[in-house]
DNA sequence: CGCGGTGTTGAGACCTGTCAAGACGTGTGG
DNA sequence: CCACACGTCTTGACAGGTCTCAACACCGCG
């Protein structure tokens, strides 16, 4: 299920078959996680990295008042907290919000990656500063956009992701977070979640309906959510 | 002057001295920015990046309506678009806000440390890390933290990273951002930011004049900001 | 001395939040 | 098979934080 995560990098730039088996021999064992679970809590010594292999997890922070913002979700492919290698701890939890399939990579199997194998580091450090980049477009989102926009550009940047993962097709994909959950992306209310989503679908631009997303036109989304998946860095090239 | 920037990284582990030699020879050469120019623009192809030496710059992402949103802002001591020596190209603007100068580092001598300092490699990358939790903490701010709590936020953190490299004492610091600038960071309007200024002060929290920020009663606006230093990772130990 | 950038103030509008109630759906236990 | 409980979604009325627009004050600088 690690193909994923190679669909993922092959996006970006070549990885060789050698490299193929540096990256598979890092994981040590497999866990499943049920939903709604805290997997790693902000603060805790970390001695390893896990990688997302199918499921909805996500990056999240808690506030004094109880009110969660979760700040990048992660989807099968995703190495969620590979930067908890070089910063031993998380200044925020990780959490599942689907049942999740994770694999896991003790930090000195990423170690011995920096001594050795310099062109994964680039990776793998590419990969780190493609979730800032994603993490920057969000905060432009809540500083600046709308709840309608701010929606759609979730719905947009959802669907690319997946569809480099193989996880979307149609314009359709299987969205497992409640509005409450999606609320905590996007800075709102579930109660304002509830009626933009009303709004976005009498527009007829999407369609949210059994867990399912369907994205009924996607260039008026993409327009509405002023969605440029540049910061995504979805083109093939030496790193 | 790149003193700052050791200052930066020895906060966070030990730096041999031929590491710092290596370091120190990263640097092509200096170059000096006035006040409110466009340095990096979004999307152009780098072959080099860029470390902070004097003055205060930003990442900025202009949106089409001619807003701006500011994502992080940059001290002396930050390595300001080392993402981009994998990104080879930014998903945003690196501006300036005061007159500046800047250390040119070419991507092949970061190349060159990918392949012979395993180390020092990992500092760096760590130091990308610390900028996305920069990130991810503003992302909280503007998505759950009223106006109030967002610039007790922003001014509790802009204390630790000067004291970090030197640039503030008796809670005191140099501060040249407009109110105008000050609204891009926080996703409000000038004028609300004016006005939770004088709220601020009114509190007897802090003070801003002559270009300058006063943290009065710092107690109360690390209280008022909810600011948890945790996410700047302040601790000396291996990376 | 006038000009442009910056900061300040007021009145009203608007987007989003709050609170509360009810509908819907699914899984569980009797 | 029904009753119930619980999570989720939906709706309405109202409140409130922030925005918009506009005018004016202040100040350094040419």
């Amino acid at each position: 299920m690690i193909e994923r995560h190679l669909m993922k990098l092959r996006a970006r730039d070549d990885i060789s078959a050698e490299e193929e088996r540096v990256i598979r021999g890092l994981v040590s064992h497999m866990v499943t996680v049920p939903a709604d679970r805290t997997f790693v809590r902000a603060g805790e010594e970390l001695k390893e990295s896990t990688l997302l292999l199918d499921g909805w997890m996500a990056r999240a922070k808690d506030l004094p008042t109880g009110e969660r913002q979760i700040a990048e979700i992660h989807v099968a492919g995703d190495f969620m907290d590979l930067h908890g290698f070089t910063l031993k701890r998380l200044d925020h939890d990780v959490v599942s919000i689907s049942q999740s399939t994770l694999a896991i990579v003790p930090h000195e199997r990423v170690k011995d990656l920096t001594e050795r194998y310099p062109h994964l580091v680039r990776m793998y450090w590419f990969m780190t500063n493609i979730d800032a980049a994603i993490q920057r477009e969000s905060t432009v989102s809540l500083g600046r956009r709308d709840a309608l926009s701010r929606m759609a550009q979730l719905f947009c940047e959802l669907l690319v992701r997946l569809e480099t993962v193989g996880l979307a097709s149609d314009n359709r994909y299987a969205f497992p977070l409640t509005q409450a959950e999606v609320a905590e992306c996007l800075g709102l209310t579930p109660v304002h979640v509830n009626r933009t989503l009303q709004e976005l679908r009498r527009m007829n631009l999407i369609e949210v309906r059994d867990w399912h997303v369907d994205i009924l036109d996607l260039e008026r989304l993409t327009d509405v959510a002023q969605f440029d998946p540049a910061y995504l860095y979805l083109e093939k090239r030496e790193r």
